[in-house]
DNA sequence: ATGAAAGCGCTAACAG
DNA sequence: CTGTTAGCGCTTTCAT
């Protein structure tokens, strides 16, 4: 018996057999599939049916071999894949998907040595660009120490990187602060107090000087007169609530820097015996689910649109890979997500 | 002036290029790289100078065009990618990584048209095998519909396949269930309740089975005469724990299937002044950190080993990919941690 | 010990 | 319109 049409490496039928089968030379199977070129219908017909008939999938190495694109990104997440890099991914995943490219998952658990084995590995691979994504805002340092790496594009989403010239899609802190201060303001609130994370953090800093700038507008001050930088926990926002009370009894509303925080305060607020929104008012920010839903009552919060981020990096990316960068930074409006805690 | 080196495509130096500087020919170069076969150490020595000189790395999909294999493996998560499948998934790329082995991502949001264009699309890119995780604990229908699957490997982590003759990793909730209620007994607690999730998931069903068995060879019972299915929120952990302090007031520990539930037992728990631990303690499962530490008090709970279990399908993986497939259910056991609500 | 040559599966330029 | 040919970058016999 002849040998069955099949390559003795993977099993499956390379283009070879199909063209046997159609009576064709490989050549002219080969443009029956891409498509172009003038050819006989029926000839391509026959191709067609012999692809069906064996089940044919090109082989996409030796088509990325040849035409030096390997239809795949990589996606390089620098500190854990967690709840802020997740929806990042997927809303990259989908973009890139649905032009036919893959992603390949590098997580560097923050390690510089990893980073670089997995640049290597990405760019021996042949990736047709990189997304860079991490869970702070905070800038980080370009991609470097990796020969090879000028080639290709690169995209960082959610952390910028801090030179100006590469391309990175970031939220809008100002805006997201801005829509929780106009809820606020337009919901009657004027005695505002600002609880939140670590003033080390860029995301704390930069929503607490928004939330300020706008106040100030108005015009108006922060019911205590300053910022409460802390920690981005319940526990530190059921503290600042007290601490909040005790300095401005008057307060009338918290704009916090994240939904943990914010939970921690509306549950001080009822062990308190506060209404809360009748009393006092509570935002919340990064619209974290199982957080704003749980929390009593649930919360009115920022949602990044991390998924957008995401999106829009792959997009970018994308751009960069089939013409020209748009360097600078993109930013991703927010979407402010009213419950019951306004 | 002549041409640099490097290959109009990809801008890289290729073989030929280090193979011209040390003044051998690309088969020598090959061999030097390889390290195999017996050659003049000078020889390799030259090569791996210009190696290092032209910062030469060997372009990957050639390598596996020759070689047949990608060192690659697919990751198929079925359900998004959650708080589940993240520990799972970097357990995975961890091992897979430190053999060389890179992954790629596919979210599939459980929709089974997006299965089947990913899977061909991993077929397409030959990977050598495939690791197959969803977010529930109950067992899947195996992959099919795309030609080729059969030739490689398969592993599914966290939910089963439903055949038998899958390899499957899974966590041990019948350990769970008795790590829980061991802990329980041992702390001299013997009315014990028990709340959980929706039936329909195995997950709820199973730790309700084995607790309640585990109980009987004491010989007890559950406090309350029944196992309280509902949701997996901490609404329902809230109202759970009135409707069982209603009916068995004596009740003096809950065991809850996840986190969110065993908060909501303790919050009720706290706002009705009963104290826990001393008067009744709550065992939580999932030891998902940012609920356990965050409840009031911090939850003694249940960890699956989430990442060991991501690790070991990768291992298996590896296993069927160079040798041979160990065909089975494969039990990952949990972890007891031990916090202030016992 | 080294080089020449064939080929992995596919594409694209060029003949016929 | 179709077949032949020459690679993509690398590995691996097989001569030398």
């Amino acid at each position: 018996m002849t040998s069955a049409p099949g390559s003795p490496l993977t099993g499956r039928a390379r283009l070879t057999d199909v063209a046997a089968l159609a009576g064709v030379s490989v050549g002219t199977a080969s443009k029956a599939l891409s498509g172009g070129g003038r050819m006989r219908p029926e000839t391509r017909q026959r191709v067609l049916d012999a692809v069906a008939a064996l089940g044919f999938r090109p082989n996409q190495q030796a088509q990325s071999l040849h035409t030096g694109r390997s239809w795949t990104v990589g996606l390089v997440t620098t500190d854990g894949i967690g709840r802020f890099s997740t929806p990042v991914l997927l809303g990259a995943e989908d973009a890139l998907g649905a032009g036919k490219i893959s992603v390949l998952m590098c997580d560097t658990r923050g390690d510089a040595i990893r980073e670089q084995h997995h640049l290597r590995t990405l760019l021996d691979r042949r990736v047709d660009g990189i997304i860079v994504t991490g869970r702070r805002t905070d800038a980080r340092a370009p991609l470097t120490g990796v020969t090879g790496l000028e080639s290709i594009p690169v995209v960082y989403a959610l952390s910028p990187s801090t030179d100006p010239a590469d391309t990175s899609v970031v939220s809008d802190d100002q805006g997201g602060a801005r829509l929780a201060m106009e809820h606020l303001l337009a919901t009657g609130r004027t005695r505002i107090a600002h609880v939140t994370g670590p003033e080390h953090h860029a995301a704390a800093r930069d929503r607490a000087r928004h939330a300020v700038a706008h106040l100030q507008a108005a015009p108006l001050g922060l019911s205590t007169g300053r910022v409460h930088f802390g920690e981005w926990s319940e526990a530190w926002g059921r503290r600042a609530a007290d601490a909040v009370l005790r300095t401005a009894p008057d307060t009338d509303a918290f704009f916090c820097g994240n939904d943990q925080i914010a939970r921690g305060v509306a549950d001080t607020l009822r062990e308190r015996g506060v209404d809360v929104p009748g009393d006092i008012a509570v935002v919340g920010y990064d619209n974290w689910d199982t957080m704003a839903l749980a929390s009593r009552p649930p919360l009115t919060t920022i949602d990044m649109n991390l998924a957008e981020i995401g999106r829009i990096a792959a997009l970018r990316l994308l751009e960069a890979i089939d013409a020209d960068a748009t360097p600078g930074v993109h930013t991703v409006p927010c979407r402010l997500v009213v419950r019951e805690s306004t």
